[in-house]
RNA sequence: GCAGGGGUGGCCCAGCUUGGUCAAAGGCGCCAGGUUGAGGUCCUGGUCUCGUAGGAGUUCGUGAGUUCAAAUCUCACCCCCUGCACCA
């Protein structure tokens, strides 16, 4: 379909206003969104699944004669526009590549390089995007969150929220960078140039005092650890410094002490080198023992506080370190104590049993069973001590006398409460690889003292929320049960930053901004609100609270200075649309977005108004299966297509359609040209296909009845496909059934004529929604109107005929079993044999067959006396006694393993005969013939009518000399 | 570790909720034939193994179990992926 035809149909759409959802009373609604796109960059052909689902769902529902509104917008909020705007300021080669292609001029970039102008730019380019898909989209909702109109309703949210006692205050540590500001580190490295993948490590400090009352701060994962210090490591010519807090003065490592600042306050003072304190000793908090100050390589100035106590029997870099002390210091410091066992009963896995073999303390094992030999073997030893870090911290049992017994998880949250309890520890929070901003700064954690939260933590709240999560519908089903499980797991979360963010400032410190997930979870119910603001009914300044409480709460007389007939109005159209049927996005709002969503609807509507559905698709990701992001677009030699591209090449239907058939929604889809290409291909075949129905030959009754039937079954499959949100299922139904269901027609004789005429006039309309251009173009002067707006075919449309499709898979069965025998003799290149003869089986082996499928749905095998007995009130049986001993042997194991017959009797003659002209056809036979089995005497050379069965005719094919022409 | 998902024929990917119609859909690849003034498109058939007649054997990560019957149910194990927090 060329450019212009498509372009004609989506403004016949357009014109139509079939995008547009009116609220007409007591008319079905349909209301469902997908999580709108964050404005990171412009769009590829990544971003288009859920709008390949959305759309495809909205249009069936309005086949289906109900009113749909699918809405959109662009989350502006956040980071992602005001780094993309930075990278077009930083004329970026890979953005301005994207811009150029997107007929971007040299003069309007300096504009983009403000964030807000910059996400209205990508908004508007996504919007574009939809239009060219033939994704119709209800333009009067469009919105960005950075509009005035959106701000004041995220002031409401949070008015209504806090109102509610839904906002907290306390301590929060954040990333940042120093000099930038807050950033988000993730693994999408939206904010960052590296460290998306880090996660944050807590360390606990562990003081150790000196003689003369000053402190060395050790930082450790496992405070437990505590009991078993035989010395502290430092590192050779480090330079300390002196981190004074509150009365008490601690010596650590310069980076320690910044960080010590930054998430504990108190300043730094002078500094020392470590030499000054090598030799000395300390005293181990909790033991009281007396320990030496040693030095040592393994010590990593940068990480933690710089000091590290040393626990040789479990830490296998110590242990390794204390291999490489002179002989005589070793000695000085005695036995090592081991602290803590891996009780002999514990069952260990193959690699855990590894570590435990052998000899020495259990970090020497670990070292003996991952060879390290020195600190040098660095890789090596990392293992050694990720794997006894986590075997002991698993199956460890405490061995010290205060802690007996205790596990090694419970004893490190006793002996860190222990040690806090005494004011000298602190927890020490820091990223576990580095993390470097998008501006080329260290990423740091600060202790933020007067954070907002949104308190989901609250156990009623969350238990309201939980009960709701049970009754929302989900797709994919598992996801329904992980939902609970993550609302279950959600905590109190930030919901204010301070920094360049886009978004709307916080109503009750406005030195802060609304954090982006927060202020997108209620947006469903603001779109309602938005298309009276885009047709000029209501101006920005009138969205009040009252204004709000009296839209979506019912509550209160609604704003003074607005036309109450016209919030009557706004109210009632609330109330039509919501509940929301469906909120669609990507699994990477599983975790966050979705329960959010969830909470804050809980929190602020009655029950009767909670979403009735979520929709979680996979990703489109690369090759090697990451997920693709917008800022790779054309940057790995156009790998990944712009959207423009991709139209170019496929047009607009193969690519939705590729969307929904490659795989099921929940799955991830691998992008793949070749794919789309086959599913194009698929497409021009429906097209050849539909426009081939048409015809005037007469019918064959029996044939026609079959076609109906069969369509019937899959107009009705379809339909409970879109209705179960099994939209892969439709597309294979309707893209690949439904063609095959016409082939097979046609092979059987079937020809162009009103039936499938008939048939392909509701296939067009099943093409609909996901195919829309090309049902349109089929469509055309079929139904005296858009195909986008004529009513979803009915099963009822087509009668059933159990007689016809009884007689169809009769006849299957019997090509199955001639394609068998046929096959080793074409193998061998003989030719096909010139004549088939069959003998249709006698009714008295029917009654026998059914029989034996009552004794086995009993249980039990039917013996041949019982038989014989039986046969005696059946006259057709009793003529055939002779026979009956012989073929109940050889039928009653196969009618054990075989499906229920369809309990439509065949004429199998009739059908046979009828089809000799398709089976000749079909096999290359000369002729066939038929007969029954009890006439067939003097027609049987091979003796073969015997094996004849119920609905598997026997046959014979016969080779004869060709005689004549 | 915790949570979720997954391991299917040369490859991709359905099926598993509701055990039998499953040697297992569809696509790709490959083979043969047809169409076409040769290998492109399209159409038809084939594509686990054996078999001179519709049969048999062995397959759905591994092992065990339930059952007349298991890709489908149960248990154990191995391996892979994702998430674990402020990131839409």
């Amino acid at each position: 379909m060329d450019a212009a035809r498509v372009r004609h149909w989506q403004e016949a759409w357009a014109k139509a206003g079939v995008s547009t959802g009116r609220r007409i009373a007591g008319r079905n609604k349909y209301y469902a969104v997908i999580a709108y796109p964050g404005t990171s960059g412009l769009l590829h052909v990544g971003h288009l699944r859920q709008f390949a689902y959305a759309d495809p769902l909205h249009r069936y529902h309005r086949m289906l004669g109900e009113q749909s509104l699918f809405p959109f917008g662009v989350h502006a909020s956040g980071l992602p526009a005001v780094t993309w705007a930075q990278r077009v300021k930083d004329r970026d080669p890979a953005t301005l590549r994207q811009l150029v292609r997107a007929g971007v001029r040299e003069r309007e970039l300096a504009r983009l390089e403000d964030p807000e102008t910059a996400a209205r730019f990508l908004g508007d380019s996504y919007r574009a995007v939809l239009r060219s898909l033939g994704i119709l989209v209800d333009e009067t909702t469009y919105l960005t969150t950075v509009d005035a109109d959106y701000r004041a309703f995220v002031r409401w949210q949070f008015g209504a929220l806090h109102a509610a006692g839904a906002l907290i205050q306390g301590t929060y540590y954040a990333s940042v960078c120093p000099v930038c500001g807050p950033v988000a580190v993730d693994p999408s490295e939206t904010d960052l140039s590296s460290g998306g993948t880090a996660e944050v490590v807590r360390f606990t400090t562990v003081p150790f005092r000196l003689e003369d009352g000053r402190i060395l701060l050790a930082a450790t994962l496992r405070p437990e650890t505590v009991y078993g210090v035989t010395n502290l490591w430092l590192r050779p010519g480090e330079g300390l410094v002196v981190w004074h807090h509150g009365s008490a003065a601690f010596v650590v490592s310069r980076a320690g002490g910044e960080r010590l600042v930054e998430q504990h306050g108190g300043h730094l003072g002078h500094e020392l080198l470590a030499s000054e304190l090598v030799g000395r000793t300390v005293v181990v908090p909790l033991t009281g023992r007396s320990v030496p100050v040693l030095e040592s390589d393994l010590v990593d100035p940068d990480l933690g506080t710089g000091v590290v106590m040393s626990v040789p029997a479990h830490a296998p870099a110590d242990a390794a370190a204390l291999r490489e002390l002179p002989e005589e210091t070793r000695a000085r410091l005695g036995a090592v104590p081991v602290i803590l066992e891996i009780p002999a009963d514990a069952s260990l896995t193959p690699s855990e049993s590894e570590l435990v073999v052998g000899i020495g303390t259990p970090a020497e094992r670990a070292l003996a069973a991952l060879r390290v030999r020195s600190l040098a073997d660095a890789d090596a030893l990392a293992e050694a001590t990720e794997r006894s870090y986590r075997l002991e911290f698993v199956r460890g049992r405490m061995t010290v006398p205060e802690l007996a017994a205790v596990s090694v998880r419970e004893a490190r949250d006793r002996v860190a409460r222990r040690l806090r309890e005494e004011g000298t520890s602190f927890e020490v929070q820091e990223f576990s690889v580095p993390v470097v901003c998008r501006n080329g700064h260290a990423v740091i954690i600060r202790r933020v003292p007067d954070q907002w939260f949104l308190h989901y933590g609250d156990p009623a709240w969350k238990a309201s929320t939980l009960a709701a999560s049970a009754r929302v519908s989900s797709w994919p089903p598992e996801f329904a049960r992980e939902l609970s499980e993550i609302v279950e797991w959600f905590n109190d979360r930030p919901c204010t930053r301070r920094g360049r963010w886009l978004g709307t400032p916080f109503p009750y410190d406005p030195e802060w901004v609304i954090e982006p997930i927060a202020d997108s979870t209620f947006y469903m119910a603001y779109y309602v609100v938005r298309r009276f603001v885009s047709t000029g009914r209501l101006r920005a300044e009138e969205l009040t609270p009252p204004f709000f409480d009296y839209v979506f709460l019912g509550r209160g007389p609604g704003e003074p200075t607005v036309d109450r007939a016209l919030q009557e109005e706004v109210r009632a159209e609330f109330l039509y649309w919501y509940p929301l049927d469906l909120n669609m996005g990507g699994k990477e709002h599983k975790r966050v977005h979705f329960p959010a969503f969830l909470y804050t609807h809980v929190r602020l509507l009655p029950p009767e108004l909670l979403p009735r559905g979520v929709y979680v698709t996979g990703w489109i990701t690369g090759p090697s299966g990451e997920k693709l992001s917008k800022k790779e677009v054309g940057t790995k030699g156009g790998r990944i297509p712009s959207i423009d591209e991709a139209l170019e090449r496929w047009g607009p239907d193969a690519l939705r359609l590729f969307y929904v058939l490659a795989a099921s929604p929940a799955q991830d889809i691998e992008w793949d040209p070749d794919l789309v290409d086959t599913i194009a291909g698929r497409l021009d075949d429906v097209e050849r296909v539909v426009r081939e129905s048409a015809g005037d030959s007469a019918g064959r009754p029996e044939l026609d009845a079959w076609l109906f039937s069969r369509m019937r079954d899959l107009v009705r499959r379809v339909r409970a496909a879109y209705d179960a949100g099994e939209l892969r299922e439709a597309a294979e139904l309707t893209y690949v059934a439904i063609p095959s269901l016409l082939r097979r027609y046609y092979a059987r004789g079937g020809v162009p004529g009103a039936p499938t005429h008939r048939v392909a006039g509701a296939w067009v309309r099943l093409l609909s929604p996901m195919t829309p251009h090309l049902a349109e173009e089929l469509g055309e002067g079929r139904f005296g109107g858009l195909v986008a707006v004529q009513p979803m075919p009915s099963p009822d449309d087509f009668p059933a005929s159990e007689v016809a499709e009884a007689r169809e898979a009769f006849l299957e069965r019997v090509e199955e079993d001639l394609r068998a025998v046929l096959r080793p003799v074409t193998e061998r290149g003989e030719p096909v044999p010139e004549e088939a003869i069959f003998y249709v089986a006698p009714g008295w082996k029917a009654t026998v067959e059914s029989w034996v499928r009552e004794a086995s749905e009993r249980g039990e095998t039917l013996g041949v006396r019982e038989a014989m007995d039986r046969s005696a009130s059946h006259p057709e049986v009793m003529a055939r006694r002779g026979e009956l001993a012989k073929y109940l042997a050889r039928v009653q194991a196969l009618v054990r393993a075989e499906p229920p017959p369809a309990h439509r009797p065949v004429d199998e003659v009739e059908t046979l005969r009828s089809a000799e002209g398709y089976l000749v056809r079909r096999f290359g036979f000369r002729s066939i013939s038929v007969y029954r089995e009890e006439e067939a005497a003097t027609f049987d050379p091979m003796g073969r009518r015997d094996r004849a069965r119920p609905g598997r005719p026997a046959f014979y094919l016969m080779r004869r000399p060709a005689t004549d022409g």
